[in-house]
DNA sequence: CTAGAATTGGACTGGTAGGTCCAGACGAAG
DNA sequence: CTTCGTCTGGACCTACCAGTCCAATTCTAG
């Protein structure tokens, strides 16, 4: 736990997170095994376990913290600027480019689906993905509403919890049904609504 | 394969799926181990083998079916009768209804997650749920929008593709965050705006 | 240089749980 | 009653893999 480690020490650390990583992107969270890791990264059980005392779980939840950041990062910047039609249409396509190219394998969702939901320490990587997500969300329409190009009376938080759960279920009837047609209807008809809502065009 | 099983037979195979739901929903898949379900069910492996001999994987799409069907059935009857902004309400209430009172255990979204998504049987059953349930809330704005309700240019599957994504993506965060507002934002925003968009009022 | 801490290698352990097997009980049909 | 197929009990097998342990080595500080 105390970050005794040296440079040297982090290097190694950080190379297990991301060959785990990758060994689920590519291999599946089903056949994810220690072993393939360590013969990845080229590193040892004692080194695992060095770093991850807690052993595969504390393994698994860094890589959530890992793909959680890699969610919002990729949206950048974009999601960061939303301040214009337009800027909701590029940062619209930016999620479904990000989607399509990730394929039917959701390494975050993967990842999730594996660790016990009831430890603190993932229901916080998941809460706070959706809390940071939300607030950009809500930052984004917030500031069309005060340029006037959404209707004053929008709750904007309601609209935002309604766009990313949207999202949210897009991406998910994406990794089930192969298809990404539903998370493309949420972004569209979320973003048409608001323009709608407008006082005068 | 072949239902050359006697009624006996038919009724053990089926205690043996409600028990194995039962102990996905009372103790979680993470625990769930095939010796659990047959101390239950008060069965045994040759038993189990005998009418799952694909084993755990083919007891567990068996259990997914049996919690997709409840999925809907559970929506019924209002699912089937979305024919007035009344009645979108009732089934509204319905849908936050059913997974307030299922909590932070959804026990389709589990097991699906323990199932190999690649395998044509796992993938089949969350298609057929997911277009099936399209299928009702099309059938609901469509007829709403016949008696003019709803804007005649509205296109009615993309809507109802946002709207299954809203609710899917609710349901998600809710398991996620163990808050609820989520869902309620999708449903309400969404029937929000399908009334807003009515011609006159 | 030296001491102590951090880092590393890899053999070994141990519990688990999915799956196999066969002998025997049961039940329907003739 | 006999026969054949279905159904059942439960012991046994065994592959697997997370986690342990300790000795060896390499850093870093003074």
């Amino acid at each position: 736990m105390a970050a005794t480690f040296t440079r040297k020490g982090s290097a190694t650390r950080q190379r297990i997170v991301e060959g785990a990583a990758a060994e689920i992107r590519e291999r599946g969270i089903a056949v994810f095994r220690l072993d393939d890791v360590l013969a990845r990264t080229k590193t040892s059980k004692s080194q695992l376990f060095h770093y991850f005392p807690q052993g595969k779980e504390e393994l698994l939840l860094a890589v959530a913290r890992l793909e959680a950041d890699k969610v919002l990062s990729d949206q950048q910047p974009m999601l960061s600027q939303l301040t214009s039609w337009p800027a909701f249409q590029a940062w619209r396509d930016r999620v479904v480019a990000r989607y399509l190219a990730q394929g039917q394998e959701c390494p975050l969702h993967i990842v999730f689906s594996q660790l016990d939901q009831r430890t603190p320490g993932a229901r916080a990587v998941q809460t706070e993905l959706m809390r940071k997500w939300q607030s950009e969300l809500t930052a984004g329409i917030r500031h069309m509403q005060r340029a006037g190009e959404v209707a004053a009376e929008l709750d904007v938080e309601r609209a935002a919890a309604a766009l990313l759960a949207g999202i949210q279920g897009g991406v998910l009837l994406m990794l089930m049904t192969g298809d990404i047609t539903h998370l493309e209807a949420a972004l569209d008809v979320a973003i048409d609504n608001l323009r709608a809502s407008a006082p005068a065009a």
